[in-house]
DNA sequence: CTGAAAGCGCTAACAT
DNA sequence: ATGTTAGCGCTTTCAG
C-alpha cells in the first residue's frame, strides 16, 4: 500500500508537505502543490484515514441513530441525513436500534465505546434519561429529529400549525362536519406528535365557532392499514359520515381513501381528505397533503452537527426548537365540494 | 481520555498485557484479566479505534453500496444488513449512490480513496465494468444482492423458479386465463429480473398446456401506482378480464388489487391475485404471495463478507450464485375461485 | 504468562 | 514556503 512517503519521495518534497498540500492545510506554493497532486494520484495514494484520525482526532464520521428504515418517513430522514453527510464529506455509520433492549445497550456501548465518530444524529429516539446522559456525556455535537430528546437540540415540524393549517383548509372550503383521524395518544413513541395534531385541529375548529366532541376525533394505527380500518367504520355510517376528514398522516389518509372508494365514495367529489407529510402515494389517490420534508430535517440536523464541529462555539438553536416543515397546500390536488352548505 | 496507559497503571500490569486481556487474543491468567477488565471498566475506557485500525490493519467497518432506500425491498435489505452486522460487531457505513454522475463518483472515490471499510456490500447496483474493478481493485471482500456483478458474489432469489411457482399455484387452483404483470424488460437496473419472472411464468403456462401469447403479458412500473394503472386497463373490460393475475411483485399486485376493488371485483372470488415479495401491505388486501426475504439476503451477504475476513482463505460460492429465497404460499390468505371450469 | 520496545501512517509544532 | 521531529494510542514481535 502506497503511504505519504511514497508521494514525498516521488515528487521531491517532504511528508509534511505533502500532506499540507493534500489537506489544504498550511502553506504550499502552487507549483509544489500540482507536483504532489500529480504524484499522489500517478502513484493511486489514498490517505489512511486510520492514521490520520489518530492524530487529528477526528474522524470524518457522523453516528445515526434510527428506530427503523422500512417507513416513509424514516427512509426520508435517512435520505436527507446521507445526501448531506456525502456532500460533505463525511461518511455516514448507521445504527438501527429497535425496541428490544440487548440491541440498545448494544448501540450505546458501541457508541460509547469505539469513539469513531464525531457527531451524532438520534432520530425520533425514545430514551431513558440516562441514556441521553450517555450521550451527551460523548462530548460531541448532537442533533435529534422528530423527537423532543430533553437536553438535545431537536428539530422538528410544528404539529399543532400543520393540523390547524389542513383543517382551516378544510373550513375554508365550506365543510363543517369534518372528523379528525390520528394516532393513539397513549402510543409508545409518541413524542407528542398525536396529541399535538389533534390540538391544532381542534384549535381549528374552536377558532371557526364549529362544534367538536368525541365523535370529531378517532384513533388507529399510524399506517395504511390503520387508515384503511378506521375508514371503513366510520364511512360505513352514511348518517354519520363526515363531509371531510382531516388525517394526521398521509399514510392514514391513503388508508381511509382505499376505503372510501371500496365503499364508492368517490373522494374529492363526496369527502374531502387531507393528510400531512406529502408521501408519494398520495398522488395516486388525489390526496391533498400538508407537506413535511423529512428529508430536509434530515439535511439541516446535518447543517447543525457539522457546523458545531468545523466552528466550533457555534450553537445550535436552543433544545426543543421547532423548526416548521414547509406546508404547502397542494390544491390542484384538492377539489373538495361538500355536500352541508 | 483515558487510554489503555491508565489502565495499565491501575492494574499494574503492562500495556501490553491490558490488550492482551482486552481483546483476547494471546495469553493472560484469568486472574490478571479479571483485574485488567475490572480496571477498564471503573475508568470507563474503550480503546481508540483509529490507533487499533493503524496498527492492525482492520477498521471494523463494513460499507453498504445502496441505490435507494425508501423502498421496501432496499429498506429491508438494508435491515437484514444492519442487524447481522451489529451482531457481529462491525459498524456499517452507508453509501446512498443514486444515479447522478457526480455522487457516483463521489462514492466510488471515497472507497477508494479511504481505506475506512474492510469489506462491501452492494445492492442491487448497476455499475460499469470499470467501477467494477475499482471494486475488486480494493482487494476487499465483496458481495452483491439482487443483481448480477461480473466477477463478483451475488445473491438473489432465483427468480425463474418464484414464476413458476406462483404460476403453478395458480394453475393448480384451475384457472386457465391467467395473466402476468411485470416490469418493462427493457428497463434500465433490470438484473433481468423481469425478463426472469416472465420466463418462469410462461414455461408454467406451456408445461400445462396453456395458450400464452401477447395478451398474457403486460409490462409497467414496478410500484404500486404502476399496478393500479395497468389493474384498471385490464380489469375495465369485463370480457377480456382473466380470471386471475401474477404480479411480479406485491406492490404491483397491491395496486391491481385497489384497482379491483374500485371497479367492484372481488379479490380473491371473482379474481385471484398472487404476487412475490411477502410484502406487509398484502396482508391488508388479502394477497397471496411467494415470501423473498430480503433481509435474510442482507444478513447472508453479511455472513459470506465476514467469514472472509475472518477465516482467510475461505471463498462464497462461485460468481452469480442464486441462493433460492424461502418461497412460501400463504394459501390460508389465497382463497380463488375461477368462474372457468 | 508478562514486559519492553518498535513501529503502524500520518499531522502539527517548531525550525529554517 | 518547506523540512525535521515528536508523537497520536495501540498491537505485536521478541525476550524473559
Amino acid at each position: 500500500m502506497t503511504g505519504i512517503e511514497d508521494v514525498a519521495a516521488l515528487a521531491g518534497v517532504s511528508k509534511a508537505t505533502v500532506s499540507r498540500a493534500l489537506s489544504g492545510r498550511g502553506y504550499v506554493s502552487a507549483e509544489t502543490r500540482s507536483r504532489v497532486e500529480a504524484a499522489a494520484s500517478s502513484l493511486g495514494y489514498v490517505v489512511s484515514s486510520s492514521a490520520s484520525s489518530l492524530v487529528t482526532g477526528r474522524t470524518n464520521n457522523v453516528g445515526v441513530i434510527i428506530p427503523m428504515i422500512n417507513q416513509w418517513f424514516f427512509a426520508s430522514i435517512l435520505e436527507g441525513v446521507e445526501r448531506a453527510l456525502l456532500d460533505r464529506g463525511y461518511d455516514l455509520m448507521l445504527y438501527n436500534v429497535t425496541k428490544t433492549e440487548a440491541e440498545r445497550t448494544k448501540v450505546f456501548e458501541y457508541f460509547l465505546v469505539r469513539k469513531r465518530v464525531d457527531a451524532v444524529i438520534a432520530v425520533t429516539l425514545e430514551i431513558t434519561p440516562e441514556e441521553t446522559s450517555q450521550l451527551l456525556a460523548l462530548g460531541k455535537p448532537i442533533a435529534g429529529i422528530g423527537g423532543p430528546l430533553e437536553g438535545i437540540p431537536t428539530l422538528s415540524i410544528d404539529d399543532v400549525e400543520a393540523a390547524r393549517l389542513a383543517t382551516e383548509h378544510l373550513i375554508l372550503l365550506g365543510h363543517r362536519e369534518i372528523m379528525h383521524v390520528g394516532g393513539d395518544v397513549h402510543e409508545q413513541m409518541d413524542f407528542h406528535v398525536h396529541s399535538k395534531r389533534l390540538r391544532g385541529f381542534l384549535e381549528a375548529l374552536q377558532s371557526a365557532g364549529l362544534p367538536a366532541d368525541e365523535h370529531s376525533y378517532v384513533a388507529t394505527r399510524f399506517d395504511i392499514p390503520g387508515g384503511y380500518t378506521v375508514g371503513k367504520q366510520i364511512l360505513g355510517d352514511p348518517r354519520r359520515r363526515p363531509t371531510a376528514i382531516f388525517a394526521a398522516a398521509d399514510e392514514v389518509a391513503i388508508g381511509v381513501i382505499i376505503a372510501a372508494r371500496e365503499l364508492g365514495i368517490s373522494v374529492p367529489d363526496d369527502l374531502s381528505v387531507i393528510g400531512i407529510d406529502n408521501h408519494p402515494l398520495g398522488a395516486m389517490f388525489g390526496l391533498t397533503s400538508l407537506e413535511q420534508r423529512p428529508d430536509l430535517q434530515g439535511e439541516q440536523a446535518v447543517e447543525w452537527v457539522i457546523r458545531q464541529l468545523e466552528q466550533p462555539g457555534w450553537a445550535p438553536p436552543p433544545v426543543h426548537s421547532v423548526v416548521p416543515a414547509r406546508l404547502v397546500i397542494r390544491s390542484s390536488t384538492a377539489r373538495p365540494r361538500p355536500r352541508a352548505s
